[in-house]
DNA sequence: AGCACGCCGACT
DNA sequence: GTCGGCGTGCTC
C-alpha cells in the first residue's frame, strides 16, 4: 500500500516540526487539505510553529485533542527525494529529525506570502516640463531598452535625487509597478562556448558529461593536480546537467574561493548562479530558498548546507576540493557534507564529481573498491611541469633557536630576487608564536574558557584563542608571577617569520598573508590579487595561500616546517601533512617557469616526506591504506565519538563511565569503548568535555547499536550528549 | 525550544 | 503567610 499524496480537510495527517520533538504529531488536515510534504503552519501550546507534513497520522492520541493545521504555506510540498535524504541522513548521522527539518528550512519568511516591491520602467506618457534631471532619467531607460529598476537605482543611476522619479510617475512618463521580491536567476546557458580545453581535459570533460546524461547515481572521483584545469572540466559537467534541463549543486570548502570562481562561471555560461553561504543575506537567502524549490535557480554554488536546499531536479553535485576537512560540520549537527552529498545524490539520481589534487584516503578507497569511477587530469595547462621538490634538511643547516629561515632557503630566495621571481615562504601558523612564555616561572599563557594555548598576534596587540577566538590585550606582567618584561614569543608563527623575512632580504618587497591581517574576505581578494600580478617579491603565508590561488610568476616555494602533523595520534595526520605538501608545492611553476619546492625537515627519511618528495602518490595512498586497514581504523573501520559535556566537569565524566561500563550493545556487535577521555577540545566555552571513543567492524550495524547504548543514559539537566560519526579530530 | 506546573528557602 | 528559584514534563 503506498502513501497518500493528498489528504483532504479533517483526515489525520502527522506534522514533523522543527521543534525538539522525538517524532511527528498529528493534527487534522484544514481546510482545501493539503499535500504530503507540504509545508505548514501548525498550533503546538500556545505557539504556532513551522512543519512539513510527514505522512498519515498515527491515530493514537485522543482525537478530542488533536487541532487542525493552521494554514499551507505558499512554497512546494517537499518531495520524497528531500524528505527521504533527511531520514537517511538522522539514521546516519543519529541526529533527531527535528534538527534535521532545521537544516532544510533555513530561509526566513518561509510562511510569508510572496512579497512584492515596486519597479520603475519607461511609462507613455511625456513629461509637461522636460528639465535636465528629467531627461537624464528617461535617457537612462531609453539606455536600457525595456529593463526596470528599483526606484533606489534608477535615481542612482540618473543622478537624481527619488522625488524627480517619483515627478514622472504623476505625468506618466514613468510607469510605477508592483514585481516580485524574488525574482528568478537569470537564465544560464550551457551551449556558450567553454574555454578551449586540452585533449586530456577534452576527454574527462566528455566523460563526466557521459555520466551526468545518464540521469542516474554514480560517484567520479576527478584527481587533477594544481593547474590542470578540474575546474573547467567539471564545469562542463554542469553544462551537461543544465542542458539536460536538470539543476546543479558546486559545494566550496570556503567563501575565499567563490569570487574567484564564480568569475569562471559567468565567463562560462554567461550568468551568475545562486550563491548559498553563511554570509548571504536573509532577503537573498530567502529567494534561492524559493527559486530552488521552484526550479528556477539552476546553480547553485554554495558551503556544505546548500545540500538540504530544495531543489526539484537535481542532476549533479560536484564537490571540490573533496578532502577538505571543512566539508566536516563539527557544531551542532555532525555531519560530513562530502559523505552527505553522495547520499542525496544516491536518493536524488544524481551523478557527483569529487574533485581534489589529493584526494582523501576515503575517497581513494572507494575508487579502489570500483565504488567510485576514477578520472585523472595528469597533464597541466601550458608547458610548466610539476615543481622539483628536494628536503633541506635541518639537522645538518646549523640554525640559531630563534631562525626558521635556513642558509640553503635563504640562498634560493636570494637568486629568485635577482631574477626578478616570486618566492613563498609557507607556514601553517597564524599570529606571532604559538607560545608565549614567562622566563621567571615558566608559565604559559593560557585561554581562561579552553584548554589551548594563546597565541601572540602582535598585528592586533593581542593574544588570541585560536579554539573559541577569545582574546586579551598583551599582557605587560606574567599572569602567574606577575614579573615584568618577562614574556618571550616561543616558537615560529606567520608574522614572525614575516619579521624574519623582512631582516633577511631587507630589499625585497614581503608580503604576509594571513587571514587574520584583512578585515574583509574581499580585501584580502584584493591584495592576493595585487600579489599575483606581481606586487610582492616574497609571499609569507599561512594555509590560506594553499586553496587554489594562482601565482603565476611563483617559482619557489619553501615549507618552514614540514614536520609539523605528523606526529601525534590523529589517525589522518600523515595523510594531511601529504595533502598540505602537495597543494603548497603545487603553488611553484605554474606558467612558463619551471618552479621548485623546498620543504625543510628534521625527518628527512620520514615515509610521508618521501613520498612528497618522490611525487610517488600511489606509493603514499598504498601504504597509508596498509596500515588503516591493519590498525582496523577509518575507511577499513568505522568510528564514532560520543561526547559528553556539562559546565560540571565531574557530571560528564561520571556519565561516561557509566557508560562505558554499560557496553553491552556495542560488545553484541563486536565493537570496543576507550575513554572517557578529556574531549580534543577540553573546555569550550565554559563547558567541559569528555568523549568516547567507538571502533567497530567495517560491516558492523553501529549506529543501531549506538542508539541502544546512548539510550541507557539519561541526559538532562546541563549535561549535553553527541554522537559523532566518523569524527575527524582526534589530536 | 518555550512554557507551565510544582515543591522548598528568604522576605513583607 | 507568600514570592520565586529552576528541575521536570508536555506540546497532537
Amino acid at each position: 500500500m503506498s502513501t497518500p499524496q493528498f489528504y483532504d480537510e479533517g483526515d489525520l495527517v502527522a506534522v514533523l516540526t522543527t521543534q525538539p520533538l522525538d517524532r511527528a504529531l498529528d493534527y487534522k488536515a484544514p481546510e482545501g487539505g493539503c499535500h504530503l510534504g507540504a509545508f505548514v503552519e501548525v498550533p503546538l501550546g500556545p505557539r504556532k510553529v513551522l512543519g512539513v507534513v510527514w505522512g498519515p497520522g498515527k491515530g493514537d492520541y485522543d482525537r478530542a485533542r488533536i487541532r487542525s493545521v493552521i494554514r499551507v504555506l505558499d512554497a512546494a510540498p517537499m518531495r520524497e527525494e528531500l524528505r527521504d535524504f533527511l531520514r537517511r541522513a538522522a539514521d546516519y548521522t543519529l541526529t533527531p529529525m527535528p534538527a534535521m527539518l532545521r537544516l532544510a528550512t533555513r530561509a526566513p519568511g518561509l510562511g510569508d506570502p510572496p512579497s512584492m516591491r515596486k519597479i520603475y520602467r519607461r511609462g507613455t506618457g511625456e513629461p509637461r516640463r522636460l528639465t535636465d534631471a528629467r531627461a537624464r532619467v528617461l535617457e537612462t531607460l531609453a539606455g536600457y531598452g525595456d529593463l526596470s529598476f528599483t526606484l533606489r537605482e534608477l535615481a542612482e543611476m540618473a543622478g537624481v535625487t527619488p522625488s524627480v522619479v517619483k515627478g514622472l510617475v504623476e505625468q506618466g512618463a514613468v510607469a510605477e509597478e508592483d514585481s516580485p521580491r524574488d525574482l528568478p536567476f537569470a537564465r544560464l546557458d550551457p551551449s556558450l562556448p567553454g574555454k578551449d580545453l586540452t585533449p586530456d581535459q577534452a576527454a574527462g570533460a566528455a566523460q563526466l558529461a557521459a555520466a551526468v546524461g545518464t540521469q542516474s547515481y554514480g560517484t567520479t572521483l576527478l584527481r587533477g593536480v594544481t593547474g590542470s584545469g578540474k575546474t573547467e572540466v567539471y564545469l562542463e559537467a554542469v553544462a551537461a546537467a543544465l542542458a539536460a534541463g536538470r539543476q546543479a549543486l558546486v559545494l566550496l570548502p570556503e567563501i575565499a574561493l567563490t569570487a574567484e570562481f564564480l568569475t569562471r562561471v559567468v565567463e562560462r555560461f554567461g550568468a551568475k548562479p545562486a550563491e548559498w553561504h553563511s554570509g548571504a543575506t536573509m532577503t537573498e537567502r530567502r529567494r534561492i530558498w524559493r527559486m530552488v524549490g521552484q526550479g528556477q535557480a539552476q546553480l547553485v554554488i554554495g558551503a556544505r548546507s546548500a545540500l538540504f536546499l530544495p531543489f526539484q531536479n537535481l542532476g549533479l553535485i560536484v564537490v571540490d576540493e573533496e578532502h577538505d576537512t571543512s566539508y566536516k560540520q563539527e557544531e551542532g549537527v555532525l555531519y560530513n557534507a562530502r559523505d552527505m552529498a553522495v547520499l542525496r545524490a544516491s536518493i536524488a539520481g544524481s551523478h557527483v564529481v569529487l574533485a581534489s589534487a589529493t584526494p582523501s584516503l576515503e575517497s581513494w578507497a572507494n575508487a579502489q573498491a570500483g565504488k567510485y569511477t576514477r578520472l585523472e587530469l595528469t597533464s597541466r595547462f601550458g608547458p610548466a611541469v610539476m615543481p622539483q621538490m628536494r628536503a633541506i634538511d635541518m639537522r645538518t643547516e646549523g640554525l640559531p633557536s630563534d631562525a626558521w629561515v635556513s642558509p640553503t632557503l635563504k640562498a634560493e630566495v636570494d637568486r629568485r630576487l635577482e631574477l626578478g621571481e616570486q618566492s613563498m615562504l609557507f607556514i601553517n601558523r597564524r599570529g606571532y608564536a604559538p607560545i608565549t612564555l614567562c622566563r621567571a616561572c615558566g608559565h604559559q599563557i593560557g585561554c581562561d574558557h579552553c584548554d589551548a594555548r594563546m597565541v601572540e598576534h602582535r598585528f592586533l596587540k593581542r593574544l588570541v584563542c585560536h579554539q573559541c577566538g577569545e582574546s586579551k590585550p598583551m599582557p605587560e606582567a606574567c599572569p602567574s608571577c606577575a614579573a615584568e618584561g618577562k614574556l618571550a614569543p616561543v616558537g615560529p608563527g606567520v608574522e614572525r617569520l614575516g619579521e624574519e623575512a623582512a631582516r633577511l632580504f631587507p630589499q625585497a618587497r614581503i608580503a604576509t598573508l594571513s587571514s587574520d591581517l584583512y578585515g574583509s574576505a574581499r580585501a584580502l581578494k584584493a591584495e592576493i590579487e595585487g600579489i599575483a600580478q606581481g606586487a610582492a617579491d616574497i609571499i609569507i603565508g599561512t594555509q590560506l595561500v594553499a586553496k587554489g590561488h594562482n601565482f603565476p610568476k611563483l617559482t619557489l616555494v619553501g615549507v618552514i616546517d614540514a614536520d609539523l602533523g605528523l606526529q601525534g595520534s590523529d589517525l589522518r595526520a600523515a595523510e594531511r601533512t601529504f595533502q598540505l605538501m602537495r597543494q603548497v608545492a603545487g603553488r611553484a611553476g605554474r606558467a612558463d617557469k619551471p618552479g621548485t619546492a623546498l620543504l625543510q625537515t628534521y625527518q628527512p627519511d620520514h615515509p610521508v616526506i618521501r613520498s612528497i618528495l618522490a611525487g610517488d602518490e600511489e606509493g603514499f595512498w598504498s601504504a597509508e591504506a596498509k596500515e588503516r586497514s591493519q590498525a582496523g581504523v577509518p575507511p577499513y573501520g568505522r568510528m564514532a565519538g560520543i561526547i559528553l559535556s556539562a559546565p560540571d566537569a565531574a557530571l560528564a565524566f561520571d556519565t561516561g563511565n557509566m557508560l562505558a561500563r554499560q557496553d553491552g550493545p556495542l560488545r553484541a556487535i563486536g565493537a570496543q569503548v576507550f575513554g572517557p577521555a578529556p574531549a580534543p577540545i577540553a573546555r569550550v566555552r565554559g563547558r567541559h568535555r569528555v568523549r568516547l571513543l567507538v571502533k567497530a567492524d567495517k560491516a558492523a550495524p553501529l549506529q543501531d547499536a549506538l542508539a541502544r547504548w546512548i539510550g541507557q543514559v539519561r541526559v538532562k539537566g546541563d549535561l549535553r550528549l553527541a554522537v559523532d560519526i566518523d569524527p575527524q579530530s582526534f589530536y
